[in-house]
DNA sequence: AAATTTACTGAACAGTGTTTATAAAAACAA
DNA sequence: TTGTTTTTATAAACACTGTTCAGTAAATTT
């Protein structure tokens, strides 16, 4: 049966032609101006054969979203080398600020944008699983950096969600234009000492620990 | 000239009505299907009324927006009785989050849609007025922690965005539904922790400092 | 009473996401 | 090679959207 195959093929084809040209326009254009004709046109089809391939646009932006993912994990995976967990998560932090900064309308997609998150809520269940990947590597380097004593015992999800709101409010105020009362020029700057810092209340510090226990 | 005075007060109430009702709408229909029909319905006047009043809808949304900054500002003034200004910023960051969780709609206007921020960009002069009003109260609570030596000292500009960013972060992966992952009911512990957290990175510990400084 | 200013609106423009009936093409069966 | 069925694509329409502008009616001034 090469008959059916060949078609699944074609299928996937315009597909993947669909996201190209969606994420084409939308890095280009921005959300908004990415519109369901505009796509079409850019593969020279209708308007409705678009809707034969996707359930909607939020659907599309799902898609997109997705991948983005698969970048952001590509990118913090870039850390693994790093032997010594405490460097490798303060290395993460880097890397995620520099995902932020380089593929902004991605960021915006993946962690603030509510498209593509409306589009899995009609789907039944919730797939968290793209995300929940990137989130997983946090989570380990974490748990590492406790058992291996170069970070305090503490509650995981509270070190978990501490940092990724710390990365997460810096990158979106910048991405949504809320710091423009600093030159934009020195806030990679800021934030980098808004990290070293953050890893602080973490450290595992033998000599003090008796005195800032409790 | 009684007349001018009236006609003036007139233009304004109108002006209001306006406002109200677009606010209403926002809060009960979201952002999207607040559309100038709808507002213009609500007011028994013409869409076309509305221009008379506001350049477009973006500048509606600015004057929410600024409205919002204003209940934001008063939330975190609650804070002002408190004597101890480490207690204060500390008690500033419940508030924070307590305004975030009760109007959410304005917390995501004002720290996250584009709509008001492009809104000043056409008017020219980017007036940052309203926002700065509650980021100097916390700058101000930094700088009397830092003077008073409750607070270590170090860079107020950092000290600043560390603060923000992880309070927004909070919020926004919140309201964004970028915590879905966990159990909604226990956000709250977890951001307060995450809140508990950080105070001690900025915390002057005269024990330890010595060993703590570099 | 006439002229002018101010306030308002109907209608249109150019777009949007989405649905549906219809047509064409491809695949399968006799 | 027919005829039938399934798949794929689309034109056209629906119900919206923000925004503009010519034209009208009312209020104010001369």
């Amino acid at each position: 049966m090469g008959v059916l195959a060949r078609k699944e093929r074609e299928k996937l084809e315009l597909r993947n032609q669909i996201l190209e040209a969606a994420t084409e326009l939308f890095l280009k254009e921005g959300f908004d101006k990415t519109s369901i004709r505009s796509i079409a046109e850019k593969i020279e089809y209708s308007p409705a054969t678009i809707y034969l391939y996707f359930k909607d646009k939020n659907e599309i932006f799902r898609a997109i979203h997705d991948k983005g993912f698969d970048m952001f994990f590509a990118k913090l995976s870039e850390s693994q080398k790093i032997e010594n967990p405490y460097m490798r998560l303060r290395r993460m932090g880097d890397l995620y600020l520099e995902f932020a900064f380089e593929h902004r309308e991605f960021y915006d997609l993946m962690f603030v944008m509510r498209a593509p998150i409306e589009a899995r809520n009609e789907n039944g269940n919730i797939d968290w699983v793209c995300g929940m990947r990137s989130f997983k590597l946090l989570q380990d380097t974490i748990v590492e950096c406790m058992e291996k004593g170069y970070m305090r015992k503490m509650d995981l999800d509270v070190a978990a969600v501490t940092i990724s709101s710390l990365m997460h409010g810096m990158a979106s105020l910048y991405i949504r234009e809320r710091l423009v009362m600093y030159d934009q020029n020195i806030l990679p700057y800021l934030f980098r000492d808004a990290m070293d810092n953050l890893m602080q209340v973490f450290k595992a510090n033998p000599m003090t620990s008796s005195f800032t226990e409790n």
